[in-house]
DNA sequence: GTGAAAGCGCTAACAC
DNA sequence: GTGTTAGCGCTTTCAC
């Protein structure tokens, strides 16, 4: 196959131990002419240790695995592309694994990730229940759950991140109301995940802040059945606005669950004859690329995303480098309002 | 750590070889009694083989690479999550690289994977030479070009992947031409990818049968600098239609190079107090998901992402699983012209 | 300061 | 039919 320590040993008049020296900084232990040599003739064959052998050798590999419901969903393709360049930078590389949101599959890839040797994972789960991958935690692999808050029940020690989906929903919410609508709707499927919960809470204390109550309020929640898919979100948007919509007191402003969300329903909007922005407001949620780029310019809140990547991988490769027990937690990052011409003043105010 | 090969086979009773034979399919050679209880053995253990022994070992892997330019765009998303689904049918995993398009990042992934034993990588790379992976190619990494063809000095044997862009493009333009429009404009980034020249010769094949040539049409190639990150290109369209909608002529019909390009067209059309669909047609190309969510609709060019994701798999295992010398050579596989509300007849013939 | 030797967990000849 | 054996390429005590 390639060049082996053997040969470069062999080839610079050392021992492979020598070698295996050199290539692990422990450079202290030998004369600086004879870690020279070593590394000329590293450059001369151009050697790079073989992985597997290192890998079986020490238990550890550079390889961490990043679970998301579908890199199809521009939300997870960002976040999947800031979560690599962490990687890269630290010299690890990242197995892609969709789960499709499904638990089944969740835990089948955190078992194959494990067989494989992989004891790092950020899990982008947000099923309120982490119950089916604890055998796992309990073997010792590494997680951090992304896009949740911290749960009773969970297993001790595990790090989750998300950005405040409260504070950000909150804001959402608030800005329309700045804004003069009174007759608002949040628009979400199935209020099963953990986040999507805590976008609701923020939406109603919001609310009561406005001396309005969540019974005032309008919610599209998908019905009985349960709109997970990350495929089928815009379908929902759009569903729900053309029933809120064809009410008897439609709302003036919609809060939705995300940006995709948001699209369908500026969609359906549109197919009402409505001008988003001005006879209807919208708000999403991540601020996907596209939010920017839709017609009209999506407001929404800003999910950091480069800084959560970043806070991922750092705590996932702390958790496997150090053998300390992990402190376990939450960690919210401060989401961000933008406001773009999705959202304007109600069309009461404006008259 | 976990189970060994050694306490399966102590516990059953029979010895290591044994155990791998029924775990390798080579169970023909041995008692049916035996096979069932090594396999009651390693389900009540829960064993699973540890991959980077195995891997050691036979020198193979379960794992392919697959570089993008970057994940964050949802067309290499949706690719990606493609590509990784039939790697999974497959018992495989994939290793993801986001490339940014820049042909070091592109050499130093594929030399790390290669030095991690990786021996299949879909690479999608649109730049003309695939000079930068040579050496890796000799050396016997099996690749496959997604998103490209075949072109004069690529190593023998690789095998290109990609749309049929020309007739794509074609069917855009004339689509566009059966409607009315004679005035159309190109907007693309530089042309230098073979898939985007592809692109310009079925906008100019087009012309052409029309009785056109391309010197009837207008071009907006972004100027001299380059224009190839994923992540511009939407302001690169939003220029380009600002620029070419406020020429003393201005086009009726732009052809975009992408959808995300379009997108940023369609933006600016609006800014500029055109209906998109009636004052202005628009086509996009790739078909992305948010094609169909947009305001209005894009007219677009489908690209079988899965049926492509399926065979970029396919024969990339082909080439690792076999020693067969591979066929290179291109796959195109067809487009199909998706229309929407984007495109409509050229404003002259409407009145 | 450098080298010899053992072994990580698995597979695949080759014996028996 | 089943077991014995010899490594795959590397790291890491422990001698010298």
């Amino acid at each position: 196959m390639g060049v082996t320590i053997h040969q470069v040993a062999a080839e610079a008049g050392v021992s492979p131990s020598t070698v295996s020296n050199v290539l692990n900084g422990r450079s202290g232990r030998m004369l600086p002419q004879t870690r020279e040599r070593v590394e000329q003739t590293i450059a001369r064959l151009g050697y790079r240790p073989n992985g597997a052998a290192r890998h079986l050798r020490t238990g550890r590999t550079q390889v961490i695995g990043l679970v998301v419901p579908s890199v199809a969903n521009p939300f997870w393709g960002t976040f999947a592309r800031h979560v690599e360049a962490a990687a890269l930078l630290a010299g690890y590389r990242v197995l892609l694994c969709n789960s499709e949101r499904d638990p089944a599959r969740e835990r089948d890839y955190l078992e194959e990730l494990w067989a494989d040797g992989i004891r790092g994972v950020v899990l982008c789960s947000s099923l309120p229940s982490l119950e089916h991958v604890l055998p796992l935690v309990e073997r010792g692999m590494g997680l951090i759950a992304f896009d949740r808050t911290a749960q009773a029940g969970d297993p001790a020690g595990l790090v989750n991140i998300s950005v405040d989906n409260a504070v950000g929903a909150e804001l959402a919410t608030r800005h329309v109301l700045e804004l003069g609508h009174r007759r608002l709707a949040f628009v979400s499927g199935s209020l099963r995940s953990v986040n999507r919960r805590a976008r609701f809470r923020g939406f109603e204390a919001a609310l009561e802040q406005f001396g309005l109550t969540a019974a005032d309020a309008l919610l599209f929640s998908g019905g009985a059945q349960d709109h997970f898919g990350d495929l089928d979100i815009p379908d929902l948007g759009r569903a729900a606005a053309r029933e809120l919509l064809a009410a008897a007191n439609p709302p003036t402003a919609i809060i939705a669950i995300n940006d995709m969300c948001a699209l369908g329903v500026s969609a359906s909007a549109r197919d009402a004859g409505l001008q988003v922005g001005e006879d209807l407001s919208v708000v999403g949620f991540d601020d996907i690329m596209l939010a920017d780029l839709a017609t009209p310019p999506l407001t929404t809140i800003r999910q950091p995303l480069p800084a959560m990547a970043n806070a991922a991988f750092a705590h996932l490769r702390a958790g496997i480098e150090q053998d300390e027990p992990a402190a376990g937690g939450s960690l919210l990052m401060r989401p961000e309002l933008v406001v773009r011409a999705s959202t304007g003043p109600a069309p009461e105010v404006r008259r």
